[in-house]
DNA sequence: ATATTATTAGGATTCATTACTAAATAAAAG
DNA sequence: CTTTTATTTAGTAATGAATCCTAATAATAT
């Protein structure tokens, strides 16, 4: 997406198209991993220096209200990913990383729990566990 | 589990088996639902009323480690449920409640990732959403 | 029973996240 | 373009879940 189609997509939100509402969801279009509020906020500060962390919370949550970005809970503080592929996210509990599992048995997953249950299911599934770095290491 | 079988799960651990983590560990193994460390506090001091709230997070972090309960992050703090059958929580954005989807396809679920990743997977997996009663409010 | 070592209570502390508010500004209307 | 008005922002204070700290206590091995 370029600056126009993320300013029309901002609109078309129902929110206003400001510069630091732009930069954080032009950011998060394009990113790979799962980056902390933390994270999007030193990134952006790049361009926008005068942006505040507290804009950038909450800029996350209202795309993250909107489905536009996604947020994967851990024991540390939230991570967010934006809408890509379905995936599930492999949270290790020693070492905080998050890794992506692809695979097309995620939208059956998906699409079994939302008919059952009643929830309309938001963002991709996760699970902890131990990576196998720190698996290795003891 | 009884008293005496809890004990020995706990030494079992290779920890020493106090009141504290007695009473935990076998509130744990009985409990339905997610609660809170705060929730699991309240609940032991009925019985043993001067165990600090501090305790229980370290009796609860000692038992996911061992893999007695397993924890659900969410944005507003941790849940923890013990390790019954396998299941998938869902977690609903808007009022915090948890329910539970038991399915074989859940197990088949955990094979697949860990043979993929070479992470060991621990507990339950998790997804956000909104739950049908907070759906019907708006 | 004693020695050894782990564990606890309770309060202090940390730190991610949210709340607050005056000032700034995007967007609509004229 | 200018004015209007409702939203949004920056910066800081406040919140609260979770952890840290340490003297006192208690479980276990011998």
């Amino acid at each position: 997406m370029d600056t126009v189609a993320v300013m029309d997509a901002i609109r078309g939100m129902g929110l206003k198209a400001t510069p630091q509402r732009i930069a954080v969801a032009e950011y998060m279009d394009g990113v790979r991993g799962h980056p902390s509020a933390e994270d999007v906020h030193r990134e952006i500060k790049k361009t926008h220096p005068t942006v505040s962390l507290s804009t950038v919370y909450k800029t996350l949550d209202l795309l993250r209200e909107r489905g536009m970005v996604s947020e994967v809970s851990t024991g540390s503080g939230s991570r967010y990913e934006g809408r890509g592929t379905l995936h599930v996210n492999l949270v290790c509990e020693r070492c905080g990383r998050i890794d992506d599992l692809e695979g097309e048995f995620v939208h059956e997953l998906l699409l079994r729990m939302s008919v059952s249950t009643g929830y309309e299911i938001r963002g991709s599934p996760q699970v902890g566990g131990v990576c196998g770095q720190c698996r290795s290491v003891q």
